[in-house]
RNA sequence: GCGGGGUUAGCUCAGUGGUAGAGCGUUUCCUUUACACGGAAAGGGCCGGGGGUUCGAAUCCCUCACCCCGUACCA
């Protein structure tokens, strides 16, 4: 080797030049090849709202393993970079900054604010680029999208007047969730609900014509302003008598029917007695369609009370509002009571405002006949959802899914290709009409635009250049499409998730991806949710400055099981140790490898050392069980099996056990080479295994190895080859590391120093195992820091002796005074030998045991057993 | 209310029928020329309680308790 690495691993002096590489040479841009394998998967595109958290992170941490994994094992593939124009959330921001210069997004109109948000978005997609890029995402950036591109709005565009002219997209009026601060309507699943501490105020309605009150509770006396009837369950004896008559309502006096509901009053729950105001409340709205019962408005849209509640609330706010209407009803005394009430109340989840219900004309789509399918194509498996317990989750929600309002009263987002003229004619097309197709009357285009979900649902095939039918013939459509896997949080299986698969279905005729992997929510040590006021937050762009992205990705990548994942420095501290590791032991490899791996050659497995074989037969099944974690989504299960091959295998054993050959200490130049051959081999294997998970490090190492390909990132990924198997092997290693342990246990418990050093007996029953003690006796002496391993030979009495693996053992000390806590421990080693004893040997007796487990667990327990009674003949000679 | 998940070492979590595991933390020893972000070793658990199935249960079933998430409703 000509290079040698760096003799710390600072990686900020590596990574972003490895990127630039890897960009340069092309490698994460496949071809528009539809006949070869590929593997295709499309980003969650992140909001062009700001920088990228940790979720993010973790969220294209394990795509970009599954994607470097699929590249290295010869799949075209293609990752699909981008983000989503997320209508409220940036329209929000942008407006906020204006507010913050004093100016309302009213002011400048909706063209010029449209430009300012315009702005935002450019300088946020390409820092959201650099936050990705950083983390070492291998996306091909030369497709990258936003949901507002032009061909993308095509193909919204297509979808929508597709749905209307289906009769699944229709316009009506409808109380819907309405946002004050916002001012916009907003689908159900946009609402959050929180608990809280509330008050339930109790009013009493006068009876008209006599002397009775009927008391109501409500939580919201505002909207008493707007009750148009007093409803009483039908059936219920304290009521019944009072349904036709009117109540008289508080401060307005207005004369309201009594009217009896079995639907909407529960006779057992409160008074029995139901306030209804069909303008501000869902279910009473749903009464007032069946009595017939007028709506009034008495809130505006900006949260205001309208004139409809009479000039002392008008504009007042509708808190403000609630105050007053309890202030005048204690003046009238007409509050009964006022009661301590917890519930929970729907806010929107952008910005945390109360929800108004309030009635609306929106479009909606009619969501039954696209959950059918999409219920269906998971159910057959068409779709896969992993872990699987979601999937009950899935079918929970779909199963009893609402028309999906789509329209939003904003700016900043697809316009509904609709258009009105002053006739009430609505035409919905493709075109940009200018006239009224039915009057001829001039028309003007919807103002509102569409959910942001609504063009994320289409992500997977309009990024592909799908544009609706007739133009899917785009090459990377065709290549590409239905797309492999998705990789995305939980939290938006029904905002994304399930859009994707009902709109894929529906338009494509085939689901979008085979397979969803849901992550988990990463969280803090404590379990806590990361928020900005608990101060908990990891920025992924700070620990990538401080231990490098490598160590990042492997800390989410092992943490990641698929359930939310408590993430603290300190474990990040850790697995930086791994990186370090992996570095120290790669620099020590380079300086006793001599040769390129271009120019290696096969390995002579006849020519073989049982070192070397079981390192390669623990290679082997490393490699193994990688692959097949990889292809369950098992990240902490793969990331765990290369750490501890990596560290407890390969660092802490075998190349402590070459070392001895490779300086020169054992063997000769034939095994020195021999040696060198197989370290490079392991090494160059562990670097192409790790590279998914910490591609940064394992490029900068892989590339002093000289390699045939250019870059690791494009070597092969390993898999497991039978030959490499050697249970044998493993199994004299397994002996020879376990006798090295007791050595090692016995030096501290009689309080030996490391340098003290001890002669060791062996014995077996058969002779080829002699030899090979006699052969690979240097390892116990150099390992265990022994003075000579005797084989064979009867020990001397004194000696400490143990049985190992089926192997004899004895260790003669020096004359040292045996220490009462070894006395004590011995003790307690036998008194464990003895219990498994009796354990074992009553299990054995037992007649249904030996009849029904299967033969090996029986076997395994006689041979247990036989090793048991040799060891505790020899513990007891220890005593 | 309905649905899902959790309860295993001090902490955070793996482990779906055959003798209890990892990381971090703790204790002790060691500066051996890749690494002190290191090496070696130790201690630590009636696997939430109870019952059942089984030759055998952390693992399967029932039940109770506590915690979390989703969803519906809440006058």
């Amino acid at each position: 080797m000509k290079e040698e690495l760096a003799k710390r691993y600072e990686p900020a002096t590596f990574e972003q030049r490895i990127y630039q590489m890897w960009e340069k040479g092309g490698y994460f841009t496949p071809e528009a090849d539809p006949e070869k394998p590929k593997f295709s998967i499309v980003i969650p595109p992140p909001n062009v709202t700001g920088r990228l958290h940790i979720g993010h992170a973790l969220v294209n941490t394990l795509q970009d393993i599954i994607v470097r994994w699929k590249r290295m094992s010869g799949f075209n593939t293609l990752w699909l970079p981008g983000t989503d124009h997320a209508g409220i959330a940036t329209q929000m921001i942008v407006e906020r900054k204006l507010n913050e210069q004093g100016i309302s997004r009213f002011e400048l109109g909706r063209e010029k604010f449209l430009e300012r948000v315009w702005q935002w978005k450019e300088q946020h997609s390409s820092e959201i680029k650099d936050q990705l890029t950083r983390l070492g995402a291998s996306a091909d950036w030369t497709r990258e999208r936003f949901t507002l591109d032009e061909g993308l709005s095509r193909a919204v565009r297509y979808v929508f007047v597709k749905l209307y002219e289906d009769g699944l997209i229709y316009r009506d009026l409808a109380m819907v969730n309405w946002c004050p601060r916002c001012q916009t309507a907003i689908s159900d699943i946009e609402v959050e609900f929180r608990e809280r501490n509330a008050k339930l105020y109790h009013i009493e309605y006068a009876v008209e014509g006599t002397d009775q009150k009927l008391t109501v509770a409500t939580t919201r006396p505002e909207t008493m302003l707007g009750d148009t009837a007093v409803a009483v369950h039908p059936d219920d004896p304290r009521y019944k008598d009072l349904i036709g008559k009117n109540a008289i309502l508080p401060i307005v006096d207005r004369r309201i029917p009594i009217i009896g509901d079995a639907i909407l009053v529960d006779p057992e729950f409160g008074t029995g007695v139901v306030k209804v105001t069909p303008a501000h409340d869902k279910n009473d709205y749903e009464t007032g369609m069946r009595h017939n019962l007028p709506q009034i408005q008495v809130i505006a849209e900006d949260g205001r009370m309208s004139a409809a509640a009479g000039p002392r609330f008008e504009n007042l706010d509708r808190f403000e509002a609630r105050k007053l209407v309890i202030e005048l009803l204690r003046e009238s005394q007409q509050l009964a009571k006022i009661d301590d009430y917890t519930h929970s109340v729907g806010v929107h989840g952008k910005c945390d405002t109360d929800i108004e219900p309030m009635i609306s004309r929106q479009w909606f789509v009619k969501i039954e006949p696209l959950a059918r399918p999409a219920i269906e194509a998971v159910r057959s498996g068409a779709v896969q959802i992993i872990p699987q317990t979601w999937e009950s989750t899935y079918f929970n929600w779909m199963e009893n899914i609402h028309d999906w309002t789509i329209s939003r009263q904003l700016w900043w987002g697809h316009r509904i290709p609709a258009f009105h003229c002053a006739n009430g004619h609505t035409t919905v097309t493709m075109d940009e009409p200018q006239t009224c197709p039915q009057c001829g009357a001039p028309v003007q285009q919807e103002t509102d635009v569409l959910d942001t979900w609504f063009s994320s649902g289409l992500w997977p095939f309009s990024t592909l250049g799908w544009q609706g039918a007739g133009a899917d013939d785009a090459p990377d459509y065709r290549t590409f499409y239905p797309t492999d896997t998705l990789i995305t949080g939980f939290d938006i299986l029904f905002f994304w998730v399930a859009r994707m698969i009902m709109f894929g279905l529906r338009f494509t005729g085939k689901a979008p991806f085979s397979q969803v992997f849901l992550n988990g929510l990463v969280r803090d040590e404590q379990g806590q949710k990361m928020s900005k006021t608990k101060g908990n937050v990891i920025d992924p762009l700070d620990v990538v400055q401080e231990v490098g992205a490598d160590a990042l990705r492997f800390t989410l990548a092992i943490s990641a099981s698929g359930r939310d994942i408590p993430l603290g420095k300190s474990r990040i501290q850790g697995y930086s140790a791994f990186v370090n590791k992996i570095w120290n032991a790669s620099r020590f490899a380079l300086m006793h490898i001599d040769v390129e791996l271009k120019d290696a050659g096969p390995i002579d497995r006849d020519e073989l050392k049982t070192v070397e074989r079981w390192i390669l037969s623990r290679l082997n099944a490393a490699t193994a069980d990688v692959n097949r974690y990889l292809s369950a989504f098992r990240f902490d299960e793969a990331a765990n099996t290369l750490y501890h091959f990596f560290w407890g295998e390969f660092c802490d054993w075998y190349i402590e056990m070459v070392k001895p050959v490779l300086l020169g200490k054992h063997g000769h130049d034939d095994d020195r080479r021999t040696a060198k051959r197989v370290l490079l081999e392991v090494l160059d294997r562990s670097l192409r295994l790790l590279h998914p998970f910490m591609p940064f490090v394992t490029e900068e190492i892989w590339q002093k190895l000289g390699g045939v390909e250019p870059a690791v990132i494009i070597a092969p990924y390993p898999i497991a080859e039978e030959v490499l198997e050697d249970p044998e092997a493993e199994r004299l290693m397994k002996a020879v590391q376990s006798m090295i342990t007791t050595v090692r246990n016995a030096r501290a418990e009689r309080g030996f120093t490391p340098k003290d050093r001890f002669k060791l007996y062996v014995k077996s029953n058969q002779p080829r195992e002699a030899n090979f003690f006699r052969e690979y006796g240097y390892l116990l002496v150099e390992l265990a820091r022994l003075t000579e391993v005797v084989v064979e030979a009867e020990p001397p009495a004194g000696t400490q002796q143990d049985v190992i693996e089926g192997f004899s053992i004895a260790i003669e000390f020096p004359v040292k005074e045996i220490s009462p806590e070894q006395i004590e421990r011995t003790k307690r080693e036998i008194e464990k030998t003895e219990n498994e004893i009796a354990s074992t040997e009553a299990r054995l007796a037992n007649e249904q045991f030996v009849q029904n487990a299967p033969a090996h667990v029986v076997d395994g327990a006689r041979t247990r057993l036989a090793e048991l009674k040799a060891r505790l003949e020899k513990l007891q000679q220890n005593q």
